[in-house]
DNA sequence: CGTTGGGTTGATCGACCTCAATAAAAGTGG
DNA sequence: CCACTTTTATTGAGGTCGATCAACCCAACG
């Protein structure tokens, strides 16, 4: 391989997209990821201090309370954040998928726990790597803020769903959300797949498993979605929409 | 108007627009918000584009929905920022105290509606002048997205007390967290001040009036604080902190 | 005064939780 | 490939926490 294969830091062996990833020109998330700040001519110095990382499902990409090493910029996979309270109980606070970027706050300890859901790819930076690229590249700065806003913005969207929504409202909105988030990945329109197990999504809703389960199952008597392996199809959008708004 | 009313510090009596807000020199919060990211010399080019704002209680500093025109620095009073759903259910994000900064995610549209709950004093800035001087200021910037980031954090907090806490847990972390917010800025320990109504405490916590005063009762009945005019006193801090921690 | 908005308290109800049983997948090792 | 365990999903029965409905108090204010 070339000279430029010697900037990259070794990839982690057995790694499929391992190369794939580190180049950046080749990245199929770039458009969607912080990088999109970047000039081509710019992509060198964030190749420069990345390493093509990836996890299998159930690995940790770190813990929450524990001093915070790197940052990650998702390429593959879906990865599960949360936080345990002392007695156990759990709320996810999100699901990264490919073009999210974990760990906007650069802080010194992690707020939450990351594990991977399904396999993951990802681009990993030093944070302090990470920090000092920020202070060279003003745009790179101002779209990591911009992201930090959506998602302080999704955040708050999620209050209303924990704080205000029924069931059955908060199952719909969590379906209807991913689905829009797949979206701007590809364009996939009423196949959701569902990485995370019902416990999760309860986990994530403030619900138990047997509520979440029994919303799937009315939701499916009433054929306003399908159960799939691994998933849900949505069949009658214009009523989950609705139910979503309300 | 009554002193108690005002519960915070307010470091210009009445509303002069005059002096204490825009001459930076003397602002009791410059330590404590953005500013304080700007060398002594720099201020001036934040006064140049800086309006100072006062507003009654009651008054509506933006509205969800609406486009975007200023972002504003609280420098007195509190502030309430919540959402509405089409069926009127409501969802309070935050309380903004002296010190914060509203507009954060500096977008084309306000993702929530902000009114006074307190007379409120502020410096406010055209969204684009703002936007331009962040630019110009890369420190600026830097801590515009520490404090996003921040926000964030708490944002996360809130949705593990919206998703999987109990109402009485749900009541004290709000004081706790409200407590800890309040010394930063001036060192009140026990006496909390609530300028907001206990439906504007329920909305933010997913609970109903009834049911947040129902808590309180519980609460002074057994010691752990006292109801006073227009706040509480937080009596057994170690009582209240381990059921927050829980 | 009467009115109005906020706060408290009680009685009842219901949405969601808990507990329990079963089924269906998904590993795991032989 | 098949037993065997483990994990996940579903469904039912019954209980509970917080919501709802309603009455009342109190302070502020015109």
């Amino acid at each position: 391989m070339s000279a430029a294969m010697t900037m990259f830091r070794e990839p982690d062996a057995g790694c499929p997209r391992a190369n794939g990833a580190s180049r950046c020109s080749h990245c199929g998330v770039r458009k969607l990821s912080v990088c999109a700040a970047l000039e081509p001519d710019e992509f060198c110095a964030l190749e420069d201090i990345l390493r093509s990382a990836c996890f299998a499902p159930r690995d940790h990409l770190f813990n929450q309370d524990e001093p915070s090493e790197s940052v990650y910029n998702i390429t593959s996979g879906s990865v599960r954040l949360y936080k345990l309270l002392p007695d156990g109980r759990r709320q996810i606070v999100g699901f990264a998928l490919p073009g999210d970027f974990l760990g906007l706050a650069m802080s010194e300890k992690n707020a939450f726990s990351a594990d991977a859901l399904t396999p993951v790819n990802a681009c990993q930076f030093g944070r302090r790597d990470f920090s000092a690229l920020l202070d060279r590249k003003p745009h790179l700065l101002r779209r990591l803020h911009a992201i930090a806003s959506h998602e302080l913005s999704l955040a708050q969207d999620q209050m209303v769903i924990l704080g205000r929504r029924t069931a059955e409202e908060k199952v719909v909105a969590f379906l209807i959300g991913l689905r829009d988030r797949l979206a701007r990945i590809d364009s996939s329109t009423v196949h959701v797949p569902l990485p995370m197990t019902r416990q999760d999504i309860g986990d994530f809703l403030g619900l138990t498993v047997e509520t979440v389960s029994r919303m799937f199952s009315k939701l499916a008597r009433e054929k306003a979605l399908v159960i799939v392996p691994d998933g849900v199809r949505l069949l009658d959008l214009k009523r989950l929409a609705s139910i979503a708004a309300t």
